[in-house]
This record gives structure tokens, sequence and C-alpha cells, in this order.
DNA sequence: CGGCGAAGCTAA
DNA sequence: TTAGCTTCGCCG
């Protein structure tokens, strides 16, 4: 592939690809132009480095899907923040993620994308951060969240325990606001060692060498309604790592003037300081699932999906020497899907 | 809900 | 024969 080609490629890919960031573009262009419109008769030499050679660009511009945004990180191979907007009636629709599959985002050049194959096998899972739970309204939106521009490599325990956790709480909140809009991400912290120097270390996967982030992060932000001005506010950081049910959400808190320190972003640039803002665990719960809840929950999700009686069966008994007595939702699917599966093996075998 | 990987199938 | 995709079963 002749080199002049291959620019158009990448330039066209990253900047104006599938983001439709026409902002990015005209930005872009501007720049570019910027020494020709010029009046001065001899040009700097700086004015000809960028008009010959262009200034190195770090592919961090915006990038707009169906149902989240993003800014992508080309080093790290992850994002660096993803926004999305929660209400009530995004969370309805039948969209499922058994029809989604993890991929290379199509705009991302092929030098500074992950892969499937630097997650398989590394010990780490595939973590969405805008999460594929907040798309059922959209199987479109669902299956851009797998893109891997919206993906970090996360504990295991964490992506289908604690943060699972908080990911069910953010859309309890659209039961009792009407807005609610998050930003999530993986944060590399300095962690001090024995001679208390401190030191910014982190994993990194695969042949694209994908860093493993050392915490995620987590930003909240609600309005109650139409007519009030009324905000709050809430920023966790959460270590990648197990956190079990005998931790509180409210221990991983912090300030958003901390979070923005750590993570060099300014979340909320247009919003003034001056306006009140309060603190959502003050207005709200900020309290996760329990143990017993979340079990409930989890076992009415795989009784939905269970292909035979004697493993419906064993999942029922589990339970209940688990000591955990199944609620009116859960024994009621439970019958259904007993009546479903005892018709479907009764016509199998004759 | 959040994931993984082995088995099985298909096409080149 | 093998790569790549789908199906299936598994776990927290």
């Amino acid at each position: 592939m002749a080199p002049g080609l291959k620019y158009v490629r990448f330039f066209g890919g990253f900047v104006c690809g599938v983001t439709v960031s026409t902002g990015a573009c005209v930005a872009a262009v501007k720049l570019y132009l910027q020494p020709g419109e010029s009046t001065q008769e001899k040009e700097s030499a700086t004015q000809r480095l960028i008009k010959l050679y262009g200034l190195p660009v770090d592919g961090s511009e915006t990038r707009y899907y169906t149902n989240h945004i993003l800014s992508y990180d080309q080093s790290r191979r992850t994002p660096r923040w993803v926004v999305e907007h929660l209400s009530e009636e995004k969370l309805l629709g039948k969209a499922e993620r058994k029809h989604c599959k993890f991929k290379p985002d199509p705009s991302i050049p092929e030098l500074f994308t992950a892969h499937n194959e630097d997650y398989l096998g590394s010990g780490w899972s595939r973590g969405h951060m805008a999460p594929a739970g907040n798309n059922k309204f959209s199987e479109q939106s669902m299956a851009e969240t797998f893109y891997l521009t919206n993906i970090v490599p996360q504990n295991y325990e964490n992506n289908a325990g604690f943060w699972n956790r908080l990911e069910m709480y953010c859309r309890e909140l659209t039961e009792r606001f009407r807005d609610v809009w998050v930003i999530s991400g993986p944060l590399t912290l300095p962690q001090t060692g024995e001679d208390k120097k401190k030191i910014v270390s982190y994993q990194v996967i695969g042949k694209d060498d994908v860093a493993v982030p050392t915490h995620l992060y987590k930003v909240i932000l609600v309005k109650k309604d139409l007519s009030s001005d009324a905000l709050a506010l809430g920023a966790f950081v959460v270590p990648n790592a197990p956190i079990g049910f005998d931790h509180q959400l409210k221990e991983y808190q912090v300030s958003l003037t901390q979070l923005e320190r750590m993570s060099g972003l300014t979340f909320f640039p247009e919003l003034h300081k001056s306006q009140s803002v309060k603190n959502l665990c003050m207005l709200d719960s900020c309290e996760l699932m329990d143990f017993k809840r979340f079990t409930l929950y989890i076992t009415s999700r795989k009784v939905r999906g269970v292909r035979s009686l004697a493993k419906l069966e064993k999942m029922m008994t589990e339970l209940k020497e688990a000591g955990i007595t199944p609620d009116e939702y859960l024994t009621k699917m439970y019958f259904e899907k007993k009546q479903e599966l005892l018709e479907k093996e009764s016509s199998q075998v004759r």
C-alpha cells in the first residue's frame, strides 16, 4: 500500500469516521489552514512545520455513539472517559447481550486498537464502561458498547460483583430521578512503596499492551425533574480488585475535585462551582444490593435461561441450602419455567 | 446482571 | 485439515 493512501485512510478513519465528530473535523481543518491565513510575508519556521508536516495528533478527540460518548487513549488502548445518560425508558427494551460480540472499534486505526486476543487468557475480563445493560432499548447502541474502545481489563470478581452492583444502583436511580448522567473510566494511580517513594506501575496485556487500570472511577450526576435545577453528584474510585459484600459504596466516595486531580479531567466544565450541587449520598442511599437480594436477582436471571429441568431444580435447591428463600418474583418464574420444561422434555422422550 | 471457555459445526 | 464462528454449559 502506498504511504499516501495509508495516510488518507488513517486521517479519515479516526477524525471523521463512525464517530460523527464533525466538530473535530472542522477544528482540524481550521488548524491546518491557519498558516495560510497569515498575512505575513515570511512564514515562521513553526508555521512551515504546521503547514508542511503538521503537529502531533493524540487521537483523544470526542467520539459519539448511539448512546455513549467517549475519549480514547491510544497509548493505553482503553477509554479515558465514557459518558452516558440513563432514563427509565431506555431500560425498558428487549435488546440482548447474547447477540453482541466484543470487537475492535472500526473507527480506531489498527496501530492503536486493542483486540480480543489481548484479553483472552490474560487473567483479566473485558469490563464495560458504558454497560450493555443500560442499552436495553436499542440493539444498535448495545452492540456499540461491545467495541473495545468502551472496554478495560477488569478483575473478574469486581466486574461481576461490586462494579455490577454499582451499575445496578445507577439504573435504580432512574426510578427516583428524571435524568441520570454517568461518567466512567480507568485510573492508573501511584502507589507508595516501602521506601515511601510513589510509583505509577501497571500491567499491560496481550500483543497490543492494553493497560490494566489499578482503579476504576464513576461519576454520577442526577437531576430530579425538568422544573428544578437541583442537582446531586457522587464520585467514586474503586480498586480493580475483588470487593466483597462487607464493603459499602460510600467507602469509595471521593470529592469531584479529588477525582479530577487524580484523573487529569474536568468532568463538567460548564457546571459552575457556585451552583448548588448536593452530595448524592446525602440525598439518596448510595447502598448497593446486599448479598441476599443480589443472589435472588442473579438466580432469577439464571432461571430465565435454564435449559433442563434437572438444572432448574438444582439451582433452587442450592439457593435454599444457602439459606435464601425465593421471593415472589423468583417463585413465579420458577413455576413458569418448570411448566415449560416439563412440556418440552416430555415431548422429546416420546 | 456480569463474564469465560470447551465443544461442535461449517467453510475454504 | 484448520481457522473461525456458534452453541452450550459453567461461574460469581
